[in-house]
DNA sequence: TTGCAACTTAGAATTATTCTAGCTACGCTC
DNA sequence: GAGCGTAGCTAGAATAATTCTAAGTTGCAA
């Protein structure tokens, strides 16, 4: 039960450490952001401005988009959210991530879907170094990201039927 | 010198392959396809729809930037090009890539640079796949793609001085 | 409690991309 | 080499994502 238990709290623990890092980092803690804080950090599914923008208009009839694009600008400034940008069809939006440890990212062809997947660290390994220093001499890499592509558990079921 | 004449013929030559599989796939050679498929298949510098457009502009005033986006769309469709869209920072358009060959991108967090990483194969490692059934069971990969971030040769050369 | 900088809002503006309709011309066929 | 059907071209409108602007509002430090 612990993992449940954890999972059950981790949300709203999110939130509330989300909330208290923003306020430190200078910013006003505004009706709007902390809905929007409250609804994102708890959302693993990478979800766009129109997402969130929608499903916070019931309780925010008001709430403008630029809100929404702002919130998340600060969010990501302050380094408590990130932005995922992968190609797809077609009108592809931003996606915003609320996970800040270490991690991959694996996206599903067929519905878009994108998972996180945990990484140790994002540093580049020596080999990953020794590589590019032949391929792209004098660049520095700090960070490596990976996109693993292929299909989700989900849609590899039903191709598979 | 052999480097040097590789470098020249290559950029043609590479055109020519292009143009003859656009034709191969049942696509007409015009004009402006072929003006395009020879700028765009010696560039390695990731061009959007806009680069291409504007350097085609002088040859071609009475181009449409609807022709350029249908000449890349059909290339990407007949597998003769790539599309990156990385995340930058406002205004971020899609750029396209004639590099088929198997690779990873590096990317400049300061100028945007993007720099091809030639890679054996993008077929996932068995250490991945096993990586993968643990975090996202049932996800089935068919590809990792690898983002390297950090300072081109330029940009570091600069921000040390 | 007050003051003001930061925030929110509506809506316009900008940027990227796609769609539409009508004209044009590539390239197969004879 | 001419005719023809269709894919492609063009201008411009439409759509989608995001940012900007100006004016009114409010969180919160003092």
């Amino acid at each position: 039960m612990r993992v449940i238990a954890r999972a059950a709290t981790s949300s709203l623990e999110r939130a509330d450490v989300m909330l208290r890092d923003l306020k430190r980092a200078g910013l006003k803690l505004t009706p709007q952001r902390i809905a929007i804080v409250r609804l994102f950090s708890g959302d693993a599914s990478h979800p766009t401005a129109q997402d969130l923008f929608e499903r916070l208009r019931p309780s925010f009839p008001s709430m403008s988009f630029a809100t929404v694009y702002n919130t998340l600008d600060a969010l990501a400034n302050a380094g408590m959210a990130g932005l995922v940008r992968l190609p797809g069809k077609r009108g592809d939006a931003a996606r915003f991530d609320p996970n800040r440890q270490p991690h991959h990212h694996a996206v599903c062809d067929e519905c878009g879907a994108v998972i996180d997947i945990a990484a140790g660290s994002l540093a580049p390994s020596p080999g990953a170094t020794k590589k590019l220093r032949r391929a792209a001499p004098g660049f520095s890499v700090r960070a490596v990201e990976r996109i693993y592509r292929g299909s989700c558990a989900r849609c590899s079921r039903r191709s598979s039927q």
